[in-house]
DNA sequence: TATTGTTATACTCTATAACTATA
DNA sequence: TATAGTTATAGAGTATAACAATA
């Protein structure tokens, strides 16, 4: 007996909500990230790529900085360092200035990775945005900035 | 010793990718979303939520095709439904016509509890639009959906 | 005292594989 | 044989609490 015709589902309101839609669409959106980096023989989450942006551009420093702009615990981050130092992209070195911290850094090799992961990136931004124009990319970028702004202002 | 003037970090092309924005936006509306209703006096995640809508507009479907329309695996959902089930929500009642199957339904006190979450949800979605135009809303779900359609063809 | 990084622990979401009951 | 639901297990992400080193 083969399956019924599997008739999609009503999902009533749903679809109305932007906090669905939005929930969706990211869900899309990290799988295609995903496939994009598993084509291009690359292992990274969008996270890990987000991380090593921020340490590129912000060389030195500490897990609390890092921590607090990924917006996450401190030890939370803890293993995620593990395993991107285990790979060899960035080092923990003593601070000079303040023995409590670490400051952070890629290597060299961690640069040339991040280089390769780039452009993966704007590949994969270049096929989620492939349905809109130049200018609708822009607005939904603002529109969504908006929608932050409302949110975390609770 | 104070800790340094929290100067805020270079975040690099992060601000310019849509993925970036998306995930930072979605992530700003789930905390919205819990303050929502924790202030509301309810516990519940979007997914509940999502879950909740789909079996009430649903009314006996299985728990496979639950799975399929929420996009997680079947295992993922027993815990899920466990607890909602717990929690009084809904029942699994053994299909009459097919043996494997349980039909999902939503208890009364599911139904009720339902009709509140959704003021909660409509309370929480007034919020986060509330920097946007109406006609800003309805632009900004169908860029997301445009965004989703482009993605998930991958 | 307060802060940083770490560890221990726990909870949720996610999956795969194997089991059972049924078709 | 194939499907539905469950269980066991494992991995990632999240958090809190407690601890050692340092400020």
């Amino acid at each position: 007996m083969g399956r019924p015709p599997a008739k999609s589902l009503d999902r009533g309101v749903l679809p109305m909500l932007l906090g669905y839609v939005l929930c969706r669409t990211q869900s899309a959106v990290f799988a295609d990230f995903a496939a994009t980096f598993e084509a291009g023989g690359a292992a990274l989450t969008p996270g890990e790529f987000g991380l090593l942006v921020l340490v590129d551009r912000n060389t030195g420093l500490s897990q609390m900085a890092l921590a607090r702009a990924l917006g996450i615990d401190r030890s939370t981050l803890v293993p995620i360092l593990d395993r991107l130092q285990a790979r060899g992209f960035l080092v923990r070195r003593r601070s000079p200035t303040d023995g409590r911290t670490h400051a952070l850094m890629l290597t060299p090799s961690g640069t040339k990775a991040l280089g390769r992961f780039t452009a993966l990136v704007r590949k994969h931004e270049k096929r989620i945005a492939s349905g809109l124009s130049t200018a609708e990319t822009r607005a939904l970028i603002v529109l969504l900035e908006k929608v932050r702004a409302s949110a975390r202002s609770l």
